[in-house]
RNA sequence: GUGCCUAUAGCUCAAUCGGUUAGAGCGCUUGUCUGUGGAACAAGAGGUUACGGGUUCAAGUCCCGUUAGGCACCCCA
C-alpha cells in the first residue's frame, strides 16, 4: 500500500510534550503578569474578512494567508492581534468599558521566509489599552514589558524608548519633506544594524538630499542620558511643529515609569528608535537582546488612528507585544526557565495481585490534586515499568506490594536517586506534595 | 517574495580523485534479568544518502528542479 507522506508546511511546527510544557510555562508567566496589571483576556476568530485585515491600504496582503472560502468570501488568517482588536472594539463598543484593557495570547500567521525565531505560525502575546490618551497607559505597557523581562530573567535586555512625533519633528528640523518621513523612519531604525553610512545611503536613495540626511543623522545620534537628550530635543524643537508636544509626552512617560517603580537602568531614550509599523503615532518602545541574535523580543507603541478606521471616530490606543517565540529562543539558549521533567508527579506500578488496591490509591491521590499516572503495562515486570517511568522522566514511582499493603503502606521510589522509602497510604499525598514542591507549574 | 549556504540511520557525524556490499559513536530492541530501572556484556533491528530527474562504464560525491532548514535582504515578534 502506498504510504501517505507525513510532512508539515514550511515555517509550521509540531510540539513535543517537552516543548509544550515549556511553552505553557512561558504563557503562564505572561498571563500572570498581564492579569497582575489588570488586563483581561479576550479571543477573536483566526479567520477574518480579508478587507478587515488589510484595511483600506491593503499593503500587507502579500505576507498574509488569504483565500476564497466555499461561499466565495475573500478571507484571511489574522496577521497580528492588533487589527482584530480594533475590529473587536468597534463591534462591541457597548459591551466594553473604556479605557479597555485586554490581553490576547493566540497564534497568528505570516507567509514570510522562516528563520531562527521567525515562523509562519507563531504565538503573539499582546496587551493593549484602548480609550486612553494618558501617558499613564503607555507607562503601564512598559511596566508589563519590564516585568516580563525580569520574570523570565532575560540577560542584558535593553528597553529603548522614543516618540514617533519626536522623530518626525527631528526630520522636519533637518529639512526633510513630510512625504519622506516614512522612509526616514525605516532608514533610521536600521542604525545599529547598517551603521551611519548605511543609513545615509538609504536616506539618499529614498530621495532625501544629502545635507538633510546628514542633519537627520546628527540629530538622532546625539548622545547623553535620557534627561539630557530630552532637554536638548526640547531646545532644538521649540519652534518645530509637534516637537514640544512629543517632548512633553516623553517627559510625562518617563516620570510615570519612575513612579511605577520601573528601574531606570532597564530603559533609555533612544532618538534613533523608529519601529517599522506605520500606524504608530506616539511613544514607541522596543526591547532587544544581544545574544542569541533574534532581533527585537518585544515592542510597544501608541496607535491613536487605527481603531478609528472601524469606528468612524478617533479612539486613542497603546499596546505591547511580547515576542513569545523569540523570548523562547533566548530561554532555551540560556536555560532560563526550569520546567518539571514530566507532567505527572508519580507513576503507580502495575502488580497483578494488587491492581484493585493500587487503583483506589491512585483515585485518592488524584482527588487530592496530585498528578498520578497509573501503569497500563500489565505484561512486563517491575524493572521494565520502572524503566518506562524513568524514560518518561516521572520523578517518583509508587510500588503497591502485597506486603506493604498489608502494613497499610506502599513503597515510594525516587527514580532519579534510586532511594526508596516505605510510606503510609494515609500520608502518601502529603509526602508526594512535599517532595515535588518547587517544580510544580505556575498557577 | 529575492540572493547565498546546507541536507547521509532516531541524534551527532564519517565515507580519499566520481570506483566493490554507505560506516562509527550514542540511542533503540532482545537476552543474561518474571518484586526493583539506569551499568556491563552479547546479539539484533534500523538507509530508495530529503525527493524527482540528468551526466557517466560507475553518483552520497558532478549538474538541474522540488521540498525543508540556516544566513542576509524585505518585513517584523
Amino acid at each position: 500500500m502506498a504510504r501517505q507522506d507525513a510532512r508539515v508546511l514550511k515555517g509550521f511546527r509540531d510540539y513535543l510534550p517537552e516543548d509544550m510544557i515549556l511553552r505553557q510555562r512561558l504563557t503562564d508567566i505572561f498571563r500572570s503578569i498581564f492579569e497582575k496589571h489588570g488586563f483581561e483576556p479576550i479571543d477573536t476568530p483566526t479567520l477574518e474578512y480579508l478587507d478587515v485585515l488589510t484595511g483600506k491600504a491593503g499593503e500587507n496582503e502579500k505576507l498574509m494567508y488569504h483565500f476564497e472560502d466555499h461561499g466565495g468570501r475573500r478571507v484571511g488568517l489574522r496577521y497580528d492581534l492588533t487589527v482584530p482588536l480594533a475590529r473587536f472594539v468597534a463591534m462591541h463598543e457597548n459591551d466594553v468599558v473604556l479605557p479597555f484593557k485586554r490581553y490576547h495570547i493566540a497564534p497568528v500567521w505570516r507567509a514570510e521566509k522562516p528563520q531562527r525565531g521567525r515562523f509562519r505560525e507563531f504565538i503573539q502575546c499582546d496587551a493593549d489599552i484602548v480609550g486612553s490618551s494618558s501617558m499613564l497607559a503607555d507607562a503601564e505597557g512598559i511596566s508589563v514589558l519590564a516585568d516580563a523581562i525580569h520574570a523570565v530573567g532575560l540577560p542584558q535586555a535593553v528597553i529603548s524608548i522614543n516618540h514617533r512625533k519626536l522623530l518626525a519633528a527631528l526630520a522636519r528640523l533637518a529639512g526633510v519633506p513630510a512625504e519622506h518621513a516614512g522612509g526616514v523612519f525605516r532608514a533610521v531604525d536600521k542604525l545599529d544594524k547598517i551603521g551611519a553610512d548605511g543609513v545615509r545611503r538609504e536616506l539618499v536613495d529614498a530621495g532625501v538630499d544629502a545635507g538633510s540626511a546628514d542633519r537627520v543623522l546628527a540629530l538622532v545620534t546625539q548622545q547623553g542620558d535620557s534627561a539630557s537628550l530630552l532637554a536638548s530635543a526640547d531646545h532644538q524643537l521649540a519652534d518645530v511643529d509637534g516637537g514640544p508636544e512629543a517632548v512633553r509626552e516623553l517627559r510625562a512617560l518617563t516620570r510615570h515609569l519612575d513612579e511605577l517603580g520601573v528601574a531606570p537602568e532597564t530603559w533609555k531614550i533612544d532618538l534613533a528608535l523608529a519601529r517599522g509599523i506605520d500606524y504608530y503615532t506616539g511613544p514607541v518602545c522596543e526591547a532587544r537582546v544581544e545574544s542569541p541574535r533574534v532581533g527585537s523580543i518585544a515592542g510597544t507603541g501608541r496607535y491613536d488612528g487605527l481603531i478609528g478606521n472601524f469606528l468612524g471616530r478617533q479612539i486613542p490606543a497603546t499596546g505591547i507585544s511580547l515576542g513569545f517565540e523569540r523570548i523562547l529562543e533566548v530561554v532555551r539558549e540560556y536555560n532560563l526557565i526550569e520546567v518539571p521533567s514530566a507532567v505527572a508527579d508519580a507513576f503507580m506500578v502495575y502488580l497483578p495481585d494488587t491492581i484493585a488496591q493500587a487503583s483506589r490509591i491512585v483515585r485518592k491521590l488524584r482527588n487530592e490534586g496530585l498528578r498520578v499516572d497509573q501503569s497500563i503495562i500489565d505484561n512486563k515486570g517491575l524493572g521494565a515499568q520502572l524503566k518506562y517511568a524513568d524514560r518518561r522522566r516521572i520523578p517518583f514511582a509508587i510500588i503497591p506490594g502485597a506486603g506493604e499493603l498489608d502494613r497499610g503502606t506502599v513503597s515510594l521510589k525516587n527514580l532519579q536517586s534510586g532511594e526508596q522509602v516505605e510510606v503510609s497510604i494515609a500520608g502518601l499525598a502529603d509526602e508526594l506534595r512535599a517532595l515535588t514542591r518547587g517544580v510544580a507549574p505556575v498557577g
